[in-house]
DNA sequence: ATCTGTTTGTGCAAAACATCACAAATTACA
DNA sequence: TGTAATTTGTGATGTTTTGCACAAACAGAT
C-alpha cells in the first residue's frame, strides 16, 4: 500500500462525474483526497469499520464482500476503473462501512474525506444530480443480480455470472477472470464443488471454454436459455 | 383510483427530504405533483412501463415486486408512509420502471414529475444532498436483506422476514401481515408449501403465534437463533 | 347468506444442493 | 527451483427444498 498525495485539480483521470466541478472546486475535493496503491489480495476497507471516505477506483478491479453465516463470504460485485465505492459513508447517521472492498488486482484508488464530498453535494447542486445519477445506475446494476441470485438455481446464478463477467465487468468475450473459482462460488452463493461441476457441464455441453482462468463464452444461445430456465 | 390535485406549499405531509424547499422550490414542485388515491391490490406502477415521475407514499402500504422466471414473481420490499418510489427514474439514461409497485392496503402517493424533481436536485443541492442521504438509507435496508436472502436457507430467510415486517416495516410486535403466505413466500424467495411447513414449525416451536394474518414474534431468542445458524 | 375464486395445509416422491473426503493441480515465494 | 499453501476436481452420501395432488378454509361480491 503506496501513498501519494495529489491535486485533483491536475488529475489526469477525472471520473465523469467530478468533471461538472470548476477549478476552485476541484481544489476543495484534492484537499479531501488522497491516492493510493494497492496489491493484489490487499483489503482496502473492510465491513464494520468506521468510514470517512468514498473510495474512487483510477485502476484495476476491486471485490466488494459481506460477512455471512459462519465466516462465508458472500461476493456482491466486481468493480472496475471509474467506479465509485463506499457511497453509503455520505449517510450522516452511519458512518460504517457495510462492505468490505478487496484488491483483486493491483489497484490505484482516491480516499474522499466524505466531509469534503458532503459539502460539494450541497455546495453544488449539478455536480449532486450527477452522484445521484451514478448511484441510481450502480443500484440497477446490483439490483438484477441480487434478485436473480435470490429466484434462480444454481445453474442460472451460474449463467448469469458469466454474462456479468463478460458484459458489465471485462467487456470482452474470452475474459480472464481474476478471482478464483472459490470466489466465484462465493459470488453466486453456492458452494465450489457445485461452480466446479456445472462449469464442467456448461464445457461439456460446449457452452464455454475454460482454460486456466480464462473463459470464453462459445454458445450464447444455449447460455441464455439456461439464465432463463433458471 | 382516484386523482387530485394540490400544491406542495400547503402539504400536510411534507417529507423530512422537502422540507429543505423554500415556499417558491415547494411551488414549483406542486406543479409537477399529483396526488392520487388507490384501492388495495392495485396496481401504482408496472415494471417495464416508461417512467416519467418519482413515487411518494403519504399513507398506506406498498410492495415492490419484479417477475422472475415462469411468471414467478419477486417481492423486493414492503414500503410505507413516507417513502420515496422509483428514485431510478431519476436516472437520465432508462427511464423506465425496474420493478412493478402495488397497494397492498388503501394507498395515498404523490407522482412527482421526474423533470420538475431533476431540477431542483440541480438547482438546490440542499436538497440533492438530502436525497442522497435518503437513497443510501433505502439502500442499506434493502442490502442486508437481499444477500441473506441470498446466502440463507429458507428458514433464516424466513426468521429475517419476520423481524423485517416487527422491525422495518409496522413497528409493533403482534403485527397484521398485509400479504398473503404466498406473497410472504415470493418475498423470501421459496415456495408458499415451505412457508406453511415452516411457519407450523415456528409456532409448534412456541417461536412465534399465528392468528389469521396476525403475527406475533413469541421468543426472540429462539428466531435469532435460526436467524444465525441459516 | 350463498356462491366462486383464491388462499392455505399436508403427505409423499423427486430434484437440487451441500458436505465430506481425498487426490491432483496450481500458485506463491523463499 | 523446490517446497508449502492454496486451489481445484470428483465420487459417495445425506439433507434441504421443491413440486404435485387434493382437501379444507377463507374472502369478496352479488
Amino acid at each position: 500500500m503506496t501513498i501519494k498525495t495529489d491535486a485533483c485539480l491536475n488529475c489526469q483521470i477525472k471520473s465523469n462525474v467530478v468533471s461538472i466541478l470548476n477549478d476552485e472546486e476541484l481544489c476543495e475535493l484534492g484537499k479531501g483526497c488522497l491516492q493510493t496503491e494497492f496489491r493484489k489480495g490487499e483489503l482496502i476497507f473492510k465491513e464494520g469499520t468506521p468510514a470517512h471516505h468514498v473510495v474512487y477506483i483510477r485502476e484495476g478491479f476491486v471485490k466488494l464482500s459481506k460477512k455471512g453465516i459462519g465466516e462465508k463470504d458472500y461476493i456482491l460485485s466486481i468493480h472496475k476503473k471509474g467506479a465509485y465505492l463506499a457511497l453509503n459513508n455520505l449517510n450522516n447517521q452511519r458512518r460504517q462501512n457495510s462492505v468490505s472492498a478487496t484488491a483483486v488486482t493491483p489497484v490505484k484508488v482516491c480516499f474522499i474525506d466524505t466531509e469534503v464530498f458532503g459539502l460539494l453535494l450541497k455546495k453544488n447542486g449539478q455536480f449532486a444530480s450527477e452522484v445521484i445519477q451514478y448511484m441510481v445506475g450502480d443500484e440497477m446494476n446490483y439490483f438484477d443480480r441480487l434478485v436473480n441470485n435470490v429466484q434462480q438455481q444454481v445453474p442460472g446464478r451460474l449463467a448469469n455470472s458469466l454474462f456479468y463477467f463478460r458484459d458489465q465487468v471485462y467487456n470482452q468475450n474470452p475474459f480472464k477472470l481474476d478471482i478464483t473459482k472459490q470466489e466465484l462460488a462465493a459470488l453466486i452463493g453456492t458452494s465450489r464443488e457445485s461452480v466446479a461441476r456445472l462449469l464442467k457441464e456448461f464445457q461439456e455441453a460446449g457452452i464455454i471454454r475454460v482454460q486456466k482462468n480464462t473463459f470464453t463464452i462459445v454458445d450464447e444461445q444455449k447460455l441464455e436459455e439456461i439464465q432463463r430456465k433458471g
